[in-house]
This record gives C-alpha cells, sequence and structure tokens, in this order.
DNA sequence: CCCCAATGCGAATAG
DNA sequence: CGCATTGGGG
C-alpha cells in the first residue's frame, strides 16, 4: 500500500493500529485522508478483516466518500462489511435488529422535528398548559438534553428540583410514552436506545463488541455524553480506539456536545498514544496566520500552532457595505472580479444565521450567478413532501398515529377535529393505534359519510402496506399518490400552488429513482429509505453542479473552498447576541470563527454591514470583535482609526470604529440620531456605557448600551437619561 | 367541517 | 418580517 504522500505523524497515525489512539488534528492537516488511509491499512497490511471495523463519520456524504475512497484501496470486495456512518446511522441499523427487546416494533419511525413539536403541543394542550407561558422550543430543548444526558424521565422526575423542571420532566415521560405507543423514536433516542438496549441485552452488546475490533470516530470533539458512552461501550473489549478530532473546532455545544469527552481521552484511556497533526495542507500562511491569531484569544484552550508549508499570499480583504442589501452587492462584485481565476464552484459564502442568506441570494440572481444555498427551509419541509412522508409512515408503521393523524383528512374527507378526538378516545381506551381503532368504526359513533370514508382509506393503506413488501420505492410513491388520491386532488385544483406541488412531487421522484438505483428490493427497502430520510443532514444535500456555495458556518464544518467569504462581521450577528454576555458561549463563537476562517484556501473576505433590517427593523451594530482579533497587517480594504473605549475587558480599540475601507462610510444611526454605535455614554443610575447597536427611528429610537456597573440595558432613546461623553 | 383574513407574537446554530 | 393561531362567515 502506498503511503509516500504522507508526513511522518500522519504515517504514525495510520500505522499505530492498536490500542487507543487520539490523533489531535487541526485544521486542514489531513485527518480525513488518515482515517481512510488507517481503514485502508487495517484491510490490506494488518489483514483485519472489513466485518471487524467500524468508522463513525460527521455525516453521511463523508461516510459515503470514506467508502468509496476505501474501495478505491483495497477493492470493493474487501471493503464490503465494513461500517462507515454516522452514530445517528449505525443506531438505526443496531436498533432495526433489535429493538424488539425494548418493545418497540421493528419497522419504527423516526418523528419528524415538526410532529415532535407539535406531539409536545398536544399534551401540553391536554394538560392545560399555556403555549405562552411554557414556549414548547423549551421543552423540546430539555427533553433532548436529557436524553443526551442519558436521564430517563422517571430519572428526571426525581432530580427535577425547581421549576419549571418539576413540570417539563412530566412532559418528557409523557412525550415518551406517546412516542413508544407510536412506535416512534426521535434523533436523540436513536443513541439514548441503542445504549439501552447494550444495557438490558449483555448478549447485544457483547455481539457488536466481538464485531467492531476497531473503532473510529471523526470529529470527536463534537460528541455528546451519550455518544461518549456508547463508544466507551463498544471500545471496552478490546480497547483498539482511534478518535480524530480538535477541540479548537467544537462547534456544538447547544446539542449538548462535550469537549471534555476529547479532553479527557488520556484520562479514560492511560495507555493512549497521542499524535499531533499540525501541518496545514489548506490555507496559505496569511490565512493560518489570522485564524491562529483569533483562537489565541480563547483562555480555555491547549495552546497549538498549525504551520504550513505556503507563504503569506494575498491578504485578507475587507468589506464595509451600508446595508445588508449592499453588503450583498459587494460580494457579488468581489466574485465577479474573481473570474478567470477562480470558479463558481471555488466560492463558498459563509454566515451565522440562515436567514442571512436572502441578501446575497437576491444579489446572485441579479447578477445571474449560479449559486446553492445549503440548508435553511429544506425542500422535505414542503407540505406536499411532507403529506407523502406521512403516508409513507404510516404504509411503514401502523402504530404511528402521529403520522396517521396528519393524513386522516387528506385528501379532505370530512374528518375534523371532533371525529378525530372520538376516534383517538376510543384507541385510548381499547390501548390500540387509531389506525386499529377504526377497523371498529361502528361503534365509535361517527356518521355514515365519514365511516366509509374512513374505511376506504384503511382499505388503501392496507393495500399499499402489501405493495411496499415487493414494489420499489418509486414505484410505491406512485401507488400511493394515486390511490390515495392525493395526485387527483392536485390536479382537479388548477391553482399555481397546485401545479408547483406536483412539480415536486416529480422531483422527490428523482429522490426515491437514486435510492432505488442503489437498493434492492426488500421488505425492508421502505424502512430503509424512511430512516435515510430522516437521517439527511445539510451537508449531505450539497449539490455537486456548478455554483457559489452559501452556507452557516456551522455547515462548512470539514469542508475546504479556495475562496471563502464571511459576511456578516458584526457585534451583535456574530458573535451572536445570545452569547456575548457568557464568557464560554463566546469561546465558542470564536472557534466558529475559527472554523470558518479555516475553510479557506487562497482567499479571504471578511465583511459587515453598518446597518441592517431585522425583523423588518433598522439596526446598527459595531464590527465585530473577531475582526479586531484578525493581525491588521493581514487585511487590506481598511484604515484604521485610534483606539479609544474599552469595557469588560472587551477590547474595543479597533473593533468598534465604524471601519472605512474600500466600499463607503455610513454614519451609523442615521442623521437624525443623537447617539450612534460606540458611543459613550454616561447614566444618572447606570455610570458609564458604550452604545453596542441604535435601532428604530424618530421617538421609536431605540438604544443598546453596555453599562460598565450593570451590563447590557435596552433604553429609549427618547427618554433614556444619558448623556453622551467627550 | 372548511377556508380565509386578521392578529399577535417570537426570533440561532442542527440530526 | 413570517409563521402559527384564532375567530368569523360560508
Ligand atoms: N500529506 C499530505 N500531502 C498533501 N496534501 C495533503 C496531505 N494530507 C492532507 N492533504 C490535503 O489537505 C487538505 C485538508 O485535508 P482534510 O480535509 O482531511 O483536513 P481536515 O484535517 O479534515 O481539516 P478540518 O479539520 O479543518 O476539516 C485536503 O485537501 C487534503 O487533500
Amino acid at each position: 500500500m502506498d503511503l509516500s504522500m504522507m508526513n511522518e505523524e500522519q504515517l504514525q497515525a495510520i500505522k499505530s493500529t492498536d490500542g487507543p489512539l487520539l490523533i489531535m488534528a487541526g485544521a486542514g492537516s489531513g485527518k480525513t485522508r488518515v482515517l481512510t488511509h488507517r481503514v485502508a491499512y487495517l484491510l490490506s497490511e494488518k489483514d483485519v478483516p472489513a466485518y471487524n471495523i467500524l468508522a463513525i463519520t460527521f455525516t453521511n456524504k463523508a461516510a459515503n466518500e470514506m467508502k468509496l475512497r476505501v474501495e478505491r484501496i483495497v477493492g470493493a470486495q474487501d471493503a464490503r462489511d465494513i461500517w462507515i456512518s454516522t452514530f445517528h446511522s449505525m443506531c438505526v441499523r443496531i436498533l432495526r435488529s433489535n429493538i424488539n427487546y425494548l418493545g418497540y416494533d421493528r419497522s419504527f419511525s423516526i418523528i419528524d422535528p415538526t410532529d415532535q413539536r407539535n406531539v409536545i403541543k398536544d399534551i401540553m394542550r391536554r394538560r392545560n398548559i399555556d403555549v405562552k407561558q411554557h414556549n414548547p422550543r423549551n421543552i423540546i430543548g430539555y427533553i433532548s438534553n436529557q436524553k443526551n444526558a442519558l436521564t430517563k424521565p422517571k430519572e428526571a422526575m426525581e432530580t427535577a428540583d425547581k421549576f419549571p423542571d418539576t413540570l417539563y420532566a412530566e412532559i418528557y415521560q409523557t412525550y415518551q410514552e406517546v412516542l413508544y405507543r407510536n412506535s416512534s423514536v426521535d434523533f436523540d433516542d436513536l443513541i439514548m436506545l441503542t445504549i439501552e438496549l447494550f444495557q438490558k441485552e449483555k448478549s447485544v452488546l457483547e455481539f457488536y463488541q466481538n464485531k467492531f475490533q476497531y473503532i473510529h470516530v471523526d470529529e470527536y470533539q463534537d460528541t455528546n455524553q451519550a455518544q461518549y458512552e456508547l463508544i466507551q461501550l463498544l471500545a471496552k473489549k478490546y480497547r483498539n480506539i482511534c478518535v480524530v478530532g480538535d477541540s479548537d473546532q467544537s462547534i456544538y455545544k447547544f446539542r449538548g456536545a462535550d469537549i471534555t469527552n476529547i479532553l479527557n481521552f488520556e484520562e479514560d484511556y492511560p495507555e493512549a498514544k497521542i499524535v499531533k497533526l499540525e501541518e496545514n495542507y489548506r490555507s496559505s500562511q496569511t490565512i493560518l496566520d489570522a485564524a491562529n491569531a483569533v483562537i489565541q484569544n480563547n483562555m480555555e484552550r491547549k495552546p497549538k500552532n498549525l504551520r504550513t508549508k505556503r507563504s503569506l499570499e494575498e491578504k485578507i480583504t475587507s468589506i464595509v457595505s451600508g446595508t445588508e442589501r449592499e453588503e450583498g452587492h459587494s460580494v457579488v462584485s468581489h466574485i465577479m472580479d474573481l473570474k478567470g481565476k477562480y470558479k463558481y464552484n471555488d466560492v463558498a459564502v459563509l454566515y451565522r444565521t440562515n436567514a442571512q442568506s436572502r441578501a446575497v441570494e437576491d444579489a446572485l440572481m441579479k447578477s445571474n450567478i449560479p449559486y446553492k444555498v445549503v440548508g435553511g427551509m429544506k425542500f422535505y419541509e414542503r407540505k406536499e413532501i411532507k403529506d407523502l412522508m406521512s403516508f409513507l409512515r404510516v404504509i411503514q408503521n401502523p402504530r404511528d398515529d402521529i403520522s396517521y393523524e396528519r393524513i386522516i383528512n387528506v385528501p379532505k374527507r370530512g374528518v375534523g377535529q371532533k371525529t378525530i378526538d372520538k376516534i383517538r378516545a376510543h384507541a385510548e381506551a381499547h390501548e390500540i393505534s387509531m389506525y386499529e381503532a377504526l377497523k371498529a368504526a361502528d361503534f365509535i359513533g361517527l356518521s355514515g359519510k365519514v365511516a366509509n370514508a374512513l374505511a376506504l382509506l384503511n382499505e388503501t393503506l392496507e393495500n399499499l402496506q402489501k405493495k411496499s413488501q415487493f414494489m420499489s420505492v418509486t414505484e410505491l410513491v406512485d401507488e400511493t399518490l394515486h390511490d390515495t388520491g392525493y395526485l387527483e386532488m392536485l390536479e382537479a385544483d388548477k391553482t399555481l400552488e397546485s401545479k408547483s406541488r406536483i412539480e415536486n412531487l416529480e422531483e422527490f421522484k428523482t429522490v426515491t429513482m437514486e435510492f432505488d438505483r442503489d437498493n434492492e428490493v426488500s421488505d425492508s427497502l421502505l424502512f430503509e429509505f424512511l430512516s435515510d430520510m430522516a437521517l439527511v443532514s445539510d451537508q449531505d444535500s450539497i449539490e455537486e453542479d456548478s455554483g457559489v456555495t452559501l452556507m452557516t458556518m456551522h455547515a462548512s464544518k470539514g469542508l475546504e473552498y479556495p475562496v471563502v467569504f464571511i459576511i456578516g462581521l458584526e457585534e451583535g450577528i456574530f458573535p451572536s447576541r445570545r452569547a456575548i454576555f457568557d464568557e464560554s458561549e463566546l469561546e465558542e463563537e470564536r472557534r466558529l470563527m475559527y472554523v470558518a476562517l479555516t475553510r479557506a484556501e487562497d482567499r479571504l473576505f471578511i465583511s459587515r454591514a453598518e446597518t441592517r433590517t431585522i425583523y423588518g427593523k433598522q439596526e446598527s451594530n459595531m464590527n465585530s470583535r473577531f475582526y479586531g482579533e484578525i493581525p491588521e497587517e493581514l487585511i487590506e480594504g481598511v484604515q484604521y482609526e485610534r483606539p479609544s473605549v474599552r469595557i469588560g475587558g472587551y477590547n474595543a480599540d479597533r473593533a468598534n470604529r465604524p471601519a472605512r475601507g474600500k466600499s463607503r462610510v455610513v454614519t451609523t444611526g442615521g442623521a437624525t440620531s443623537k447617539f450612534k454605535t460606540g458611543d459613550k455614554v454616561t447614566h444618572p443610575k447606570f455610570g458609564e456605557g458604550l452604545i453596542t447597536a441604535v435601532k428604530g427611528e424618530g421617538s421609536s429610537e431605540e438604544l443598546d448600551v453596555v453599562f460598565k456597573s450593570v451590563g447590557p440595558k435596552r433604553l429609549l432613546s427618547q427618554f433614556a437619561p444619558i448623556s453622551k461623553k467627550e
């Protein structure tokens, strides 16, 4: 096997096959390449059977790419039995074979996040809990946290000691019962239930422990407690565990990721070997210098320095625009300037929130530049697609009342809330599913017309269920749309909207066709299709075709582009307003900046707007502190002003001054305002403060002020007893 | 039961 | 601003 293109450390990582191994891989140091070759090395040089190898990747796309690369090195035959997948896919696979031990059907559904929300709201409604007092979002977050920490409802109830946790724990319990009755699981259950299974059925755990003698985990810094536990269990017997990660790239704390997993690896496995990959093969020295400088502002980190053989090349270009629309146009004009040197495919535009894509999209569209937006409002979130998916889920899992309720009146067959309540009551009284309950329609007390319509629906579903056993997914979709009358309903309605729905369903069939191409017809086909669909990530759906790529910085993790734009570098946007006053959240934002910076190979553009429209209101934000953390000699396109204020340890020097550059200078806050971002003010009660944002205008103008004494406050300009200092 | 218009309220990152 | 809920008339 040819390993000549590997450097010394990479070789070490590849060849240290036995025992625990921690690969601390800096950005762009070739960890993906190392992981791939390590797996290939195990197969071809160490004669480890593919059957005994597990590799966990962060996305399905990465899994498929790794599979292909391993196949290219050792041949498809030798690679066939290897498990390369994400945590979630792995768990689906394990649960599919074993979930019956936990009482769920093996045809279980993976609940859609929207349905999940509806289940929570429904539970709240039944318990007369006001959704205005308790945001379902918080409850979903609570439940997710519990599951990531492997806390069962019972335990959550016992340990909850303060409101609203006490209430949330009860909702959690009911929620879990509802899911169980529906033989449905949510994303977090996939991991938690797999662990539960392993704990309950030792033989199953032993089976997988013996199977997975060589375990690899990519992006280990972003694993959560449950995933950590799962790996611990699996690796316990053979202790051949190789984890790869970079603690500076941990950006998923908000969904439970725990950076201490990677930091404590050496304690978990005292015999662990550690290999550091610190040579970056991706970026110019300029870009790397910027990234290193920024991340150095994080206090809670082990020092590390990435090196590269590349030299100081083109400087980082700073773009300052008046509004977000102008920012979009600036980005586009810079992209046009790159014509000849780079293709559209080489360019990525990164931002903090999905909503920021809009202005860039508009500008790209006007200039006829092809582009693709990753994530955001997905194709699969459209009504017609969700309806179809609900039909398929019910066909696959008749216990899935959650999906059944969605389609029970689609197309319209005169079923309303009253009818649903009746069926539900009957189902609950007899501890059966609604679908099952309808077989006894006569006893429920429905009107003849409705009862007939529902009997027909059930018959249709039963037939489709039979068809699902021997049809391809594409065929089944066609049959479903026809038999249920869904397509007919859309065709009968001649509106543009219905036309577009039909088109979308056609489009959906290209997805099913691709799936059918790769998968044999079997009685597991529909299950696999549905679980694959549930687990697609944003990165998975990045299309290959030419165009500029727009995505959040989170979605960009692991990717690389010759040209990168980072937009919206403003306090309150990036770092996010919600992170500004919490040191550890701020460090996470900074790591996100680090990830974004290190995506770039050659050219990097950093951009901000003086004012932007947020929820219909004009706001003006200060320059992002991250901007100020990049050494100025690496940046072109901006002149700096003298440093001035310093508040709460935040170096406001360059950062808070409206920078002057290529674009043009805009006075923040508008001409009518007395105050502008960056002004130092005094307040009779709060003392000295700094204006961090000016919103709205005239009498409704609001000021965000950070006071030295009391921290952040929002004041109405008109009434605030403050005066400008200096 | 269905549909539309008015209203009111919330608001990040994601599998 | 955009979505979800709500209330009234058909
Ligand atoms: N030994 C090598 N010689 C030349 N190029 C290499 C070598 N190792 C890796 N590379 C290149 O470096 C780039 C970065 O590799 P890779 O994507 O694996 O990095 P990474 O460690 O996953 O980065 P990140 O953590 O930032 O996502 C790739 O384009 C890869 O081809």
